[in-house]
DNA sequence: TCTTTAAATGTTATGTTGTAACAACAAAGA
DNA sequence: TCTTTGTTGTTACAACATAACATTTAAAGA
C-alpha cells in the first residue's frame, strides 16, 4: 500500500469520523491534516504552515494552523507533543485500533515519532506513584526523548 | 528544620559538589539556585530572573539565567521540565539520595512539582518497548501533567 | 608581579512558539 | 431574506529561547 493511498484512506476515515461527531472536516482542515500525514514526522504549527504552502500549495497562516490543530486534536486525529512543541497525525486514524494510553517515542534528531501503546500495568504503576504523592494525572500520555535507528548516536 | 536552613544546607552541598567537579558555584550561580530553592515551585527563566530581582535583590538578566541554568543542569543541581518550559531545583541536592530515573509530577494549575523515583521495573519496561520499536532513550525522565491536592479539579 | 588565557557575565538583537482580539466570510435554519 | 453560528483572515503582541559579540573577572604561567 503506497503512502498516498494510506493518506487518502486516512482522510476519508477522518471525514467520516468528524461527521459522526457532528462536525465538519473543512477544506483547510483536510489540508492541514494531509500535511501532517504526508510529512512523516512531527512538525510545529509554523513548520506545518510552511509545509502546506511549499509542498502542497495551500496557503494557511500559522494562526489558522493552530486553530485547526486544536480542532483536530479534539477529534483525536492529531496529537500534540508537549515535549517537542510539535504535532503528529494519530497513527490510528486509518485502522480500527482503540485509543489507549499512547506512548510517544520522539527522535530528538530527526523528529520521527513512533506511537506505541503501553502495557496497562506500567501506566497503573505510574498512576499509583502519582496518587501516593497526592497528585492526579490529567493526561495519560507519555513522551520520551529518543534517538531512532536512522540517526547517529 | 526550617526552609531557610534547608536552602543553605543545599547551597553548601551544591558548592562542594561543584568543587569536586572542578567547577565553581559563583555568586550569580548561587543566587539563581537559591532563587529556585526558595520559590518552592517550577519557574521559567524569565520568572526566575524576576524572582531573583524582586524577592532577593539580585539583578540577573534572563540571558544570564539561561546560561546559569544550563550550568546547574549539567551539574545535576536543577532539572529542566520540558513539559512546562520551567525549571526546578533537584530535590536531592541536600540528601544522600542517588540519582535515578526521576518522575516529575507537575501541577498544571499551580506549578508545584514533586520529584519521585520510578521503580526500575517500570523504566525497564518502557525502555524495552522503545527498543522493540527501534528507539533508544536518551533521557530517563518522565514528566506528567497532574493536578495536585491543593488545587481544585 | 605582569601577562596571557580562559571562563563568566553583560548587552543587544533576533528567532521561535503561542495567544488575544476583532473583522470578514460562509453555511444553516427560522 | 434575515439571523445565528461557526470558520477563517488579519494584526498585534506575549512568552520562551538563542546568537553574536563586548566586557569583566579569575586563573595560570612566565
Amino acid at each position: 500500500m503506497t503512502r498516498e493511498s494510506l493518506t487518502s484512506t486516512a482522510l476519508e476515515r477522518a471525514e467520516r469520523h468528524c461527521e459522526e461527531q457532528g462536525s465538519k472536516l473543512t477544506d483547510k482542515r483536510r489540508q492541514v491534516l494531509s500535511g501532517l500525514l504526508t510529512s512523516e514526522k512531527a512538525l510545529s504549527a509554523y513548520e506545518l504552515s510552511d509545509f502546506c504552502r511549499t509542498e502542497l500549495g495551500h496557503n494557511i497562516l500559522p494562526m489558522s494552523v493552530y486553530r485547526i490543530l486544536d480542532f483536530l486534536e479534539e477529534q483525536n486525529l492529531v496529537h500534540r507533543l508537549n515535549l517537542a512543541n510539535k504535532y503528529v497525525a494519530c497513527s490510528h486514524i486509518a485502522c480500527e485500533h482503540e485509543h489507549r494510553l499512547p506512548q510517544f517515542l520522539i527522535c530528538t534528531s530527526c523528529h520521527r515519532v513512533e506511537e506505541v501503546s503501553l502495557p496497562s500495568s506500567v501506566m497503573s504503576s505510574i498512576e499509583g506513584g502519582a496518587k501516593t504523592a497526592g497528585y492526579h494525572l490529567v493526561r495519560n500520555q507519555l513522551e520520551l526523548e529518543c534517538i531512532c535507528s536512522d540517526c547517529p548516536a
